[in-house]
DNA sequence: AATGTTAATCTTGTATACACGATTGTTGAC
DNA sequence: GTCAACAATCGTGTATACAAGATTAACATT
C-alpha cells in the first residue's frame, strides 16, 4: 500500500478501469468504492479527482462519476498519437543508444522472442510492454518517457485486445526484430518509421480492433 | 465562477503558476490558499490533486505541495514532444482541410500578421496561440487537440520569454507564412517538417532560452 | 393511459473536527 | 560554541457532519 491511501486508490480503481473490472460507462459511487476500500469518502474523491485529471473518468458536476467510453474512434487516434510518440522515442533512441539500454533492449527482445515462439499470448503482453518501455528509456528523454508510458497504460486494454488477432504474435516480433535492428544501427529515420508502423493502427488492423471490441 | 469550487480552484491556481504568481518551487500552503479563496481546506485540495495529475505541481506525502521547476533540460524534452504533436496535426490538418479550418487558419493567420508588424509581442503571442489551436482543430483528430492544446498550456510561460528575443517575432511569422502555405497546399509532408523546426527549440534557441530564463 | 408537478430520497459538494507525521525551536551536554 | 535530543507546534491526511442539487417515485390532471 501507497503512502497515503488517496494515491492508493487512485491506482487500484485506475487497475480496476484498465482491466475492465469496472466497464467503460460504469457509474462510480463514491459510498460504494469508500466501504468496498474500507475508507471514508474522501480519499476515494481524491482518487476521482487524479482520474479525472488522466482523463480515465469523467466527474459530472453533481451527478457523479463514469468510466469513459472512447469509442473505436477515439481510440484509433490515441494509437495515432500513441504511434508518433514511440517513432520519436526510437529516433532518439537511435541516436543516443548506449551500452545500458542496449542491453535492456536485448533482454526484453529475447524474452518477447521465448514467448511469441512459445504461442503465449498472455506472456507476450506483458514482455511486449517491457520490450516498449525499453525503448522509451533508450529515448533519454524523461519527459517523453514519462508521456509514452502514461498513454501506453491508457491503451493496454485495446493493445491486449489486438494481440488475440489470430498471427499478430509472429507479425509484432517480427516487426520488432527490424526496430532492434534499426536502433542498434543507429539510423534514426528507420527506427521511427517502423516505429510509428508497428503502433499504429492502419487498414485492417482497424476492422479488426473494432470486430474485436464488438466481440466482448 | 465555475460550476464547482474545485474546478474554478483548480483553474484559478493553474493560471496563478503559468502566469508565475506562484513560481516554481514555492510552497502551496493548503490553508493560505483557502483563506485566500475564501474556501475551506477541502476543494483546495482536489485542486491541488488534479494539478498534481497533471504534472503542474509536486505532492510530497505529508510534506505539502510545491510548484514543480523543470529545468532547462526538461523544458528542452517538453518542447521536443510538441514539436512532434504539432507536426502530426500539420501534416492531418494539410490532409483534411476543410472549408472552416481553412477559413479559421487564415483569420488567425491575419492577426499574426497584423500584431507581429506592428511589433506588439504581447498581442502577437496571443494570437499566435490561436494560430497553433486553428491547426490543432484542423487536424480534426480530438484527442491529438487536447493533448497539444494542454502541452502548450504548459509550455506558455517560456513561450513568451522566447517572443521577447530579439527579432523572433517577424521569424517567427514568416514561418508561419510557409506553415499556412504547406497545409493550404495539402503537403502533409512539409507542413510536418516546418511545424516541427518552428515548434522545437533547435540550436541557439535553446541558449536563448536558457539566458532569458537566467534574466528573471 | 400519458404527462406534468411535487415531494421524498439519494448522492455529491463543502466545511469542520480529529489524528498523526514532519518541522522547528529550545534546552542540555560535551 | 556546536551538536544532539526532546518537546512543542504546525500542516497534512482522513473521517464525519451538514448543505444543496439531482434523481426518482407518487400523485394529480388532462
Amino acid at each position: 500500500m501507497s503512502e497515503n491511501v488517496g494515491r492508493w486508490l487512485r491506482d487500484e480503481i485506475e487497475n480496476a478501469i484498465l482491466s475492465n473490472e469496472f466497464a467503460p460507462g460504469a457509474r462510480l459511487d463514491e459510498m460504494v468504492l469508500a466501504s468496498r476500500f474500507g475508507v471514508s469518502r474522501t480519499p476515494v474523491r481524491e482518487a476521482l479527482m487524479q482520474l479525472d485529471a488522466i482523463g480515465l473518468i469523467e466527474i459530472r458536476p453533481r451527478r457523479g462519476a463514469v468510466v469513459i467510453n472512447p469509442g473505436p474512434h477515439r481510440i484509433y487516434e490515441m494509437f495515432e498519437v500513441m504511434a508518433e510518440l514511440e517513432g520519436l522515442a526510437g529516433s532518439l533512441a537511435a541516436r543516443r543508444l548506449d551500452e545500458d539500454s542496449r542491453k535492456a533492449i536485448t533482454a526484453t527482445h529475447s524474452r518477447c522472442e521465448r514467448s511469441a515462439g512459445a504461442g503465449d499470448s498472455d506472456a507476450y503482453y506483458y514482455d511486449n510492454e517491457e520490450f516498449h518501455k525499453a525503448i522509451y528509456a533508450a529515448s533519454r528523454s524523461d519527459f517523453l518517457e514519462e508521456q509514452c508510458a502514461q498513454l501506453h497504460r491508457r491503451l493496454r486494454p485495446y493493445r491486449r485486445l489486438q494481440l488475440r488477432v489470430r498471427n499478430r504474435l509472429s507479425t509484432s516480433f517480427s516487426e520488432h526484430c527490424g526496430i532492434v535492428e534499426a536502433i542498434f544501427a543507429g539510423d534514426g529515420k528507420e527506427a521511427r518509421r517502423l516505429l510509428r508502423s508497428h503502433v499504429g493502427i492502419q487498414g485492417e488492423r482497424f476492422s479488426d480492433l473494432v470486430a474485436s471490441m464488438a466481440a466482448r
